[in-house]
DNA sequence: CCTCTTTATAGTCGCACTGACTATTAAGGG
DNA sequence: CCCTTAATAGTCAGTGCGACTATAAAGAGG
């Protein structure tokens, strides 16, 4: 079915949809925005929009971030494609397709909203519900993509600023996965993994509040986490 | 950039690019057809077609495997989205955005051609370069995603028929990530993964040529690898 | 028939990693 | 000045895995 004769194909509308999080009082977020059109009028949805002629879904996604969030480094921040929605009917209108991407900021500034949003919010993930279209779903999907990748991979450093201890990295895993973890443990884990985290070589030492003073790191070279970091199911951490 | 006037958006064709993999005398092999038409005509490619509109990505996939392939069965073989390419220029004619799937197959049917396929044909996958449109990068992202799937997941028992020894399954592994694995390590990890495979309860034992005969095993119900089965960077079995 | 080759299966040994846990250090708060 | 909090150091045992040896059961070839 390569021929491209004009009855072949039906066109398509293509769309990004992002989900971005980041982590505010230690607790997972995601960015929404409320819809201002119908359908799902007054809705919350993931941010999203059109995929220009001239674009690729990677750079509408990377434009729309900034749209949405105001941010001017658009290179900065972790942009991941996740996979892509095309059932019919998921938008009652038309045929659209989109491309779901996952996005992770460390400092979350406050958002702004893109031109035709309503407006746009920081919502923790366990209460973002209800949303718009089919993006519960993405969200649930894009949720378990980046949970088993923090497992793998050295991603987690993603969600941490510049410069950040490594209580504040174990934090980036209990808002992931939801559990607590042994501190001693993680620290040894990371510390032993090559390439992971590199300390800030000055004495440089941070008090944000109480506790002695933690040691600063930044993140390493290291892309692949061998052997992985597995989330051993348990319920808490005998205090 | 949600708004739905009609000038916000442009149309695009959408197509499913499938990368289909067996096993053949221990090698891997991918699917491939001979265009027949402009452009790249004559050049290989990776068979795949256009998404009809009342279809999602995912059936149109199951449709192209079936037809390209001959399949009848087409809930049986396992299909994966890998993920979405979208560059402009990618099709010199159109913009079109192609969504790209991993399909295993145990037994591998000789290929009938497509409706416009000049031909099909099993293709090593190590001999599949300089194929048309994108379709080197796709099958490389392909393969590298099996041969990742393969580490924490009971993804290999796909490419075996329903009843396979553990030698059949080994081969799988050693084939996809070209290694070799010692054999009684690879079986103790096999069998002390709960659910992975299960032994084929009768006392049946399967004769293909030389050596002891070996038990025979089902694909079990479990989908994680959990601890993962990691491929160690080295370089050939001691012999 | 006997031996060699091939493949499957059983088991051993030691190292590396990890979970669970204890101890010590260095801050701030009352 | 003591208590709390958080970071850091270290211990110990169990598990998983790489490397390796040994045995069993078939076919091939003389």
């Amino acid at each position: 079915m390569r021929g491209y004769d004009k009855h072949a194909y039906e066109p398509f509308a293509v769309t990004v949809d992002l989900a971005v999080f980041t982590l505010r009082a230690d607790a997972l977020h995601v960015l929404l925005v409320e819809r201002g059109q119908e359908p799902y009028a007054g809705r919350w949805a993931l941010p999203g929009g059109f995929v220009r002629p001239e674009e690729s879904a990677e750079t509408a996604a990377r434009r729309e971030l900034a749209e949405e969030t105001g941010l001017t480094d658009v290179t900065g921040p972790y942009l991941e494609q996740l996979r892509t929605y095309s059932e019919p009917g998921r938008d009652p209108r038309m045929r659209v397709v989109s491309v779901a991407f996952a996005a992770l900021l460390p400092g979350p500034p406050e958002p702004r909203g893109g031109s035709d949003a309503a407006q746009a919010r920081w919502v923790p993930c366990d209460e973002a519900r209800g949303l718009a279209f089919d993006h519960d779903r993405i969200l649930a999907d894009a949720r378990d993509r980046v949970g088993a990748e923090l497992e793998h991979t050295c991603l987690a450093t993603a969600f941490c600023p510049a410069e950040f201890t490594l209580g504040e990295l174990q934090r980036v895993y209990e808002a992931v996965w939801g559990t607590t973890l042994d501190r001693p443990n993680f620290r040894r884990k990371v510390l032993a993994t090559p390439g992971f985290v590199e300390p800030v070589p000055g004495a440089a030492r941070l008090t944000g509040g109480r506790g002695k003073p933690a040691a600063l790191y930044r993140a390493g070279p290291a892309a692949a986490l061998r052997p992985p970091l597995l989330r051993t199911p348990r319920e808490g951490h005998p205090a």
